[in-house]
DNA sequence: GTCTATACTTGGATAGAC
DNA sequence: GTCTATCCAAGTATAGAC
């Protein structure tokens, strides 16, 4: 059951009506269903793990009986899916700045910035992602191997063609990806044990402010870039 | 002889591991058969984490009926708490070399390679530890306020005495932490991302030496540091 | 379309023979 | 100390009433 595209889920549930007619009240019923159950859905698997959410402990979130969320979604997997490609949206919509003609300092002190955002307001999702990686990743080869390979391709062709013009210092461009990735989610992912270092229950904005400003001046001098007018 | 499984709870006793020359015939295999349970165990929870890891699968990767493996460890939790233990000290026992006098561009240097050759030695304790942590950190609270708190406390303090003798640049010691930790760990809990954006199956000793080059350049020179003459 | 009740399966843990 | 057989709880999924 690999391959998040390979076959989709169904998201217009098991038996779609032949009749677009009746789309109107029900379908946006429907949505608006399928909107809560996803988020109960993200809550929980983040927490759990996938084999360890259960799906009463996610129907019981979204306030409706267990056997109504098999019927919007038939089995566990297919709602796991259904959460996946949200996240992977997410992730590939990122980085719109680094372009050929950008200036290295103002594109990257940006996508950080973007990151640690993301951190901040999304972080169940990059813990679902987070999961599924550590564990191998088994409902998410595909993406991995295409599209954020793709991704990660044009990105780093781009800080090559920064490297060949002199705007940066030679780096390769993959591990400074590694280098931000890992460095802004972790304020997601691990913001439990951030926080219990800190002394703090939970993170506060002043932390991912100091954590994107330090992050950001590390990595920029680091390669030899001065921090951007803005 | 008494100490049989039930009484004690492994979890908290200073009994040692491995060095089993003063005990008995019956202690020696005891406690190699411990120590394959453990390296099961390990495996299974860095895969599948907690809640997925089913002793049935433990104890037949360890190569012992199910019940055998409940007469060792009373329960699942049992079991998780002896794994856990031994990644805490692999943990603890890191940046020995993080003194006041000692040179902050060797120092550090010399710790980013030993966190990274931890990524690459030790890749499924780190991804226990990385389960936990990221699920809430239900059974590892304690470590994580207490233990690696002022361990994190003590080796600020350091940094700071450098930043006041003019010896770094002035960074925040535990934010640099949580970012060596997380570029480092990155290449263990995150290994099969970062093999398939490689376009690879798993990594290689070059990967694993080209990351530590570069975070160790990022970072020192971020931090106004000249690489060690190493 | 929605809910109640239930079938079926897996997995943690134990009893008791050897 | 070790293994077989078994209990019991939890969880996925479905049948069928409304």
């Amino acid at each position: 059951m690999s391959g998040v595209g390979g076959d989709q889920p169904e998201i217009d549930g098991p038996q779609t009506d032949a009749d677009d007619s009746s789309l109107g009240v029900r379908a946006r019923s429907r949505a608006r269903i399928e909107a809560s159950i996803r988020k109960a859905a993200e809550e929980v698997f983040a927490e759990m793990g996938f084999e360890g959410a259960s799906t009463s402990l996610i129907a019981k979130r979204a306030g409706l009986p267990k056997a109504n969320l098999h019927y919007y979604f038939k089995t566990k997997n297919d709602l796991y899916q259904f959460v996946l490609r949200d996240i992977i949206e997410l992730w590939l919509n990122t980085a719109q700045e680094i372009q050929p003609d950008a200036d290295p300092a103002t594109a990257l002190a940006h996508y950080i910035g973007q990151k640690i955002d993301l951190a901040r307001d999304r972080p169940i999702a990059s813990r679902v992602f987070a999961n599924e990686v550590l564990h191998g990743a088994p409902r998410f080869d595909r993406f991995m191997r295409q599209d954020l390979k793709d991704w990660v391709e044009r990105k780093s062709a781009i800080i090559e063609e920064w490297i060949g013009r002199g705007k940066i210092d030679q780096i390769d461009p993959k591990h400074l990806f590694f280098m931000i990735w890992s460095t802004t989610q972790t304020y997601a992912d691990f913001s439990i044990q951030i926080a219990a270092v800190l002394g703090r229950r939970e993170l506060i904005e002043s932390d991912y402010q100091l954590a994107a400003k330090q992050i950001t001046h590390i990595i920029l001098k680091g390669c030899g870039l001065k921090a951007p007018d803005a």
